[in-house]
DNA sequence: ACCAAATAGTTTAGACTTGAAGGAATAATG
DNA sequence: CATTATTCCTTCAAGTCTAAACTATTTGGT
């Protein structure tokens, strides 16, 4: 779901702080923060939703299976779940099923690693291989066509800016 | 989750296309739409998680439903579910169990529209807005302090950025 | 007025996600 | 070594989300 909130929050200053909006409470630069934020959602859930659809029309699969899959492709070596959780951000439990669910279809194997028992091991069978060498190119033309109207040079400024903003996110989580 | 792809995919077309890379058989700018998608991702999932833990620890509520009530503050006047689903941006079958949930807390009220009865007016109630008065500054000021090595120009770029790459999605998915 | 089409919401089945608790294996410490 | 702590993964309950089917109501065209 979406995150909205910035609101005609009651003016609790008396409207003495010459930076704060009276229908807010929240300084120029809250409210610019707030925008950013809830931008950034519109955007994400706009082209999630587009793949989301593209990938059950044209595939009949899911967005998270399709994450494991070019994640698992990503890697340079076989990796462990713990690596597919971190990198895409999800709780362990969650990977669980969905390994499952693309083991059941045949898309990858799960190994227990020789060095440590406790690692499982996620690779491609090659039928997997051979449907993400399908679904890659056209998840990329998919997001292509969605970011057309952006110019090269907005675009490159928009990742770099992302990249700032991603600092800063983490850098605040660590204090 | 995230929705990860770009990977060492095959070169398919034997190294003639000078603006492709050999590892991905993607152009310069292909590639760069992916990377900007999966930044706006992972921005997305750092801001989201941060949110809702802070929602859970300080709140005891959840992001989906503290975005129902920032959204039907938001309004000017009462507005019915579809309104809802549609700035949330999420399926109406979605908001149904929400508001029930929320209406056993008794923040909000649901009201069938006397003009016309298919529509059910959603609004705070007292405890409601006496609580939303609350969660409002709170969530501000976390997502505030998690952009705050972001500059004040650099968060004025993001957001037109941000802005034209709505645009842009918007227009590829009206053709 | 009649009736097909459209609209607002609800319900349902299936899938995903989280946080917390737990089991197995390994690492670290005394 | 023996014990404690940590790590990796799984399981579970609760909640979210979607798409599709369904009900109730209103609208539009005759």
């Amino acid at each position: 779901m979406a995150n909205l909130a910035s609101s005609k929050h009651n003016d609790k200053d008396g409207g003495n702080n010459p930076a704060s909006d009276h229908e807010t409470g929240l300084s120029e630069d809250e409210q610019l923060d707030l925008r950013i934020w809830l931008r950034l959602l519109t955007c994400t859930h706009l082209i999630e939703r587009r793949v989301r659809k593209n990938l059950r029309d044209r595939f009949g699969t899911t967005l998270p299976r399709f994450d494991i899959l070019a994640q698992i492709d990503r890697a340079p070596v076989e990796q462990p779940m713990r690596e597919l959780s971190r990198r895409l951000m999800v709780t362990n439990g969650n990977i669980t099923p969905l390994v499952d669910r693309l083991i059941e279809e045949n898309l990858i194997r799960r190994d227990t690693s020789v060095e440590d028992r406790r690692v499982q091991h996620v690779s491609l069978t090659p039928s997997g291989r051979k449907v993400l060498d399908e679904m890659i190119p056209a998840h990329s033309s998919w997001v292509n066509s969605l970011m057309a109207d952006l110019d090269k040079k907005s675009a490159a400024e928009l990742y770099e800016l992302l990249g700032d903003l991603k600092k800063s996110i983490l850098s605040a989580e660590k204090s």
